[in-house]
DNA sequence: TTTTGTGAAAATCTTCACAGCG
DNA sequence: CGCTGTGAAGATTTTCACAAAA
């Protein structure tokens, strides 16, 4: 088993390119060319070269790399090939919206249990989950070794929570409340933060209304 | 009014600052350290200060910066002070989600109207919103000049609907559908792919497990 | 002749070191 | 001191240029 150290960006680049792919071989592709999957993420063709180079994907020249290799060595490589255990802690709109979702179960995260604080919501069932009142998140979280738990919760809450989860033996959080989370080192965090995102947008938009006149970068011709 | 070219980064810790210090300004604070900042993005001190000085927040020696100076010139940058307008398309959980979200007015987004194709779903009312059918949808986004669509749909339906939205003027696609959209030159797209920053967090899960022994960058200590 | 593979150069981003000010 | 401000150095990431293979 090959230990690779990948930047952020280049794991970035394959996640990517892993879900591209997944979508291109359905559609009948046996071969995928590093220019295709550059076009998708706006990044010259040699990245994407060197990006599998480094994972030991290997292509033909004039053909591109087998579908199938991508696939499965990037499988490998991010970890979907292992089931990871997962709770979902706050069953409001945006976490019943994550619960319907059928794409964790294609990263091998399994979610064990759902929570919520409130007892009106506790009993509910909601996709293939019933709701649990949070005071059963730590035998749980223990039973199954949970080691990703997902925040739906709002944002006055969720340090708190992060807190307390972590102390419970969860080691990644996946967070959606709106707010940046603080975690002892050695935890992982991803703040999936909407706000974030948002004001990124608007502020490209703003900016591109300002001066629509303007190619810095326009030298990726092909001569 | 200022012209400032934003690198991606940096972009990404203001916004990241501003919400962090919102927080702190209605918890009471008056003043905000680079550290205290800094401390949030797991980034060194000087970066924050780098930031700051280029946007024109400045701060005192032993003080720190002014936490209304920090929002006020933000929003500004950000673009949050203007109104932009969106349309929300695909009312599944998701989109029902995003509805619900009160977030957005904060950074200064208004939602002119929610579609489905769905016929079965146009006419509910979800959160302060009424569903019309995507047919309605033309002359709502020339009426309402409306620059930003978010997309809440399958997969399989998202880059042909950024393609007709594209055609009918719209300027930027906040993008929720695990795709990675394709479209012209000038148009701007954010994929809030939850399929890849999922991926991430379990490559993250396995790694950390693999070797939790490490600190490849630890001489970030005071001296 | 198209497309991969890769060392060297360029660009970008981050940290260091230290000056300055309250 | 404690914290901001900034030029220079360092690290990382991307692009260029071109060799090689089918």
């Amino acid at each position: 088993m090959k230990k690779l150290m990948l930047s952020p960006p280049t794991l970035f680049r394959l996640t990517v390119c892993y879900q591209v792919t997944m979508r291109a071989g359905e559609a009948g592709f046996e071969n995928i060319s590093s220019a295709y999957l550059a076009d998708f993420l706006k990044v010259d063709e040699t990245l994407i070269r060197k990006d599998m180079s480094l994972v030991g994907i290997k292509g033909k020249p004039k053909v591109g790399y087998p579908t199938k290799q991508i696939i499965s060595i990037l499988e490998e490589i991010i970890g979907i090939s292992q089931h990871t255990d997962g709770i979902l802690i706050g069953c409001g709109s945006l976490g019943s919206a994550l619960l319907r979702y059928s794409g964790f179960a294609k990263y091998g995260l399994r979610i064990a249990a759902a929570f919520d604080i409130d007892h009106t919501k506790v009993g509910q069932r909601i996709g293939d989950y019933l709701v649990l009142p949070i005071e059963k998140g730590k035998s749980i979280i223990e039973t199954f070794k949970v080691q990703v738990a997902i925040f739906a919760v709002p944002a006055g809450t969720a340090q708190e929570l992060a807190d307390w989860v972590v102390k419970r033996g969860i080691k990644a959080i996946w967070n959606f409340a709106p707010v940046q989370l603080k975690v002892p080192k050695g935890i992982i965090v991803r703040n999936e933060n909407l706000a974030v995102g948002l004001a990124q947008l608007i502020h490209q938009v703003h900016t591109l209304a300002a001066k629509p006149k303007s190619k810095p970068k326009l030298e990726t011709r092909k001569k």
